[in-house]
DNA sequence: CCAAACGTAACAAACTTTGTTGCTTCTACG
DNA sequence: CGTAGAAGCAACAAAGTTTGTTACGTTTGG
């Protein structure tokens, strides 16, 4: 259960809003999303949370309430949902702080930082590549 | 404590023997090598046997042994650290499985894992262009 | 033989993630 | 204007990780 599915759960959710739009159901309420994933409503309702902070669905409260897409499913990429979600970096650094007497200790911590911070960059151009609306057409084809 | 600093621990165990090698220091106890990352031997331990598994550094036993580098610092790139120690994707699929009567539940797994491993090759690719020996370099300058 | 150091198992503390229940708040609609 | 339906949210439990720690076996140079 480490790692982090956050970002699956939500792309799950957002193409499934998108499908049901194009059939013609722009509000989807978080157990009918649940439904879909096989999760818990709650779980749904804490992820949609997130998108919604992030802009990328609306919520609408009361009877009848449910989620909508917050923008068109092509202009939400997966970097977005990542950003949304995903408070986590990839790598850390040491949580407890080196020997600063040793010259590796005192030196190390900007130099990792400074190539995880690369390496992290491409990993977001790379999510920045596909968006919602390429997920559902490559799940429909 | 929920991100990875395994990486972040072994790059500091290996450029710290590459320091100690070139002062001419061939061999560090776990002991030696736990003081500059300031953490426990035994966690060292655990860490260089993940580097040793990999060819990373070699351990020797017995009186006066210890661990020294398994090849040249700068053969020893981020990307094998990170190959050697982290068995973890960085983004999971559902651990439970989804709807599969839901055309997304489906379809959406095999898409998900294809741009994940997009993404992961851009990381892996990244941390493959720093050695040991560079973020040693950069530490002293 | 024996001392030094790796190898490893077992355990606790702290933390995360997911799922779940229960309650509150909001709001469209009759 | 009341009510039912649904989001929002807090609290909690179960399970799993990570890190640190102790303890003990295992290896090996001298």
């Amino acid at each position: 259960m480490a790692a982090n599915s956050r970002v699956t759960i939500a792309a799950h959710a957002l193409a499934w809003m998108e499908l049901a739009r194009r059939r013609g159901r722009e509000v989807l309420t978080s157990e009918e999303v649940a439904a879909s994933v096989n999760t818990n409503a709650v779980v749904i309702r804490r992820s949609l949370g997130d998108l919604q902070r992030a802009g990328l669905v609306s919520a609408r409260r009361g009877n009848g309430a449910g989620f909508s897409l917050g923008r068109p499913a092509a202009q939400i990429t997966l970097l977005d949902v990542w950003l949304a979600v995903s408070p986590e970096p990839l790598l850390a650094l040491h949580h407890s702080e080196p020997n600063l007497e040793c010259p590796v200790g005192r030196g190390i911590r900007p130099v990792l930082a400074d190539l995880y911070d690369e390496a992290t960059d491409t990993f977001r151009a790379a999510l920045a590549r596909s968006t919602v609306a390429d997920v559902l057409e490559r799940i429909l084809s």
